[in-house]
DNA sequence: GTCAAAGCTTGAGATACTGAAGCACCTGGC
DNA sequence: GCCAGGTGCTTCAGTATCTCAAGCTTTGAC
């Protein structure tokens, strides 16, 4: 940056506050666009944490909810056509939840109806850009408690 | 930043990604603090979002859902003593959701308590803490649907 | 074969959320 | 003053979400 000298260090709590409000208003914009779609948050969100295939109790994991919670989510997207179970090879217990293409494709259509998400993103220039995609990548560890990488 | 010239601008889908992980990630953290205090996160939220007093319609609006919702939300902050509903002067149909000491002290110790997010802040330095909020500051207002601030 | 542990499902109970309906209150026109 | 329409909050279904405890199947160690 190196704009002007106007820059004084937010405390911790402002950066908070600043977070929040951020994340609360995404959050509410991708909710709104996948309710257009007739998904709840959770189910559209547990679609976003399938684009790999992933077992039952690792979704869970990713959703930071109890497993016996994904039964019903992964029930009501199997209903809807939008994932499948299907048996993992050399694990009969195991059930690996899989997208369908429809689910796929409604899963880019949510995204790309985030208009004030994508709005957002066009206020920002370049170098905010970077900045911002480096400080996620660099915070994101952390914040999700892998703290190394090598686990 | 002009640290080095590897900086490659990130696409939008990669940016939606990134800020996506870090919210949930986030949202993770003090959704675990606040239920360490007996608290849901959406109880928590609207904890956070009474730190000044709000009229219930317009803590609907704050936190995006309907106002019977909000009912019941302040219908179990108040029978755990962490807030008031106080009728508003000039009128008498509007109630007045006023946070309690105790609901102050509650949501202050959560804040506290975000172990994660605290780590992640103290793994940026002075001019990434500057920029993130920055960019949080001239985003959210487009984010949050306020355009201009005329309207 | 037996047993402990792991993965998933089911059931009960509480919360969250929406939409429709209802009550209390305010406002503007008469 | 009075009445019609609008606003703010609550109540009431009905569904979804979530946690915990219990149960079933399968696995892996012994």
């Amino acid at each position: 940056m190196g704009s002007t000298a106007t820059t004084t260090v937010p405390t911790n709590a402002e950066l908070m506050e600043a977070l929040a409000a951020v994340g609360a208003a995404y959050f509410q914009d991708f909710a709104a666009a996948a309710a257009r779609h007739g998904l709840s948050s959770s189910q559209a969100k547990a679609l976003g944490a399938v684009q790999e295939p992933v077992p039952m109790r690792a979704l869970a994991g990713r959703l930071g909810c109890d497993a016996s919670n994904v039964t019903g989510i992964v029930d009501r997207l199997e209903s809807l056509g939008l994932a499948n179970r299907e048996a993992a090879a050399g694990d009969r217990r195991v059930k690996i939840v899989v997208i369908t293409a429809e689910g796929r494709e409604i899963l880019n259509r949510i995204r790309g109806e985030m208009a004030r998400t994508h709005q957002a993103f066009e206020a920002m220039d370049d170098e905010q850009r970077i900045a911002l995609h480096s400080i996620c990548a660099q915070v994101l560890p952390v914040l999700a408690g892998r703290t190394g990488g090598a686990q």
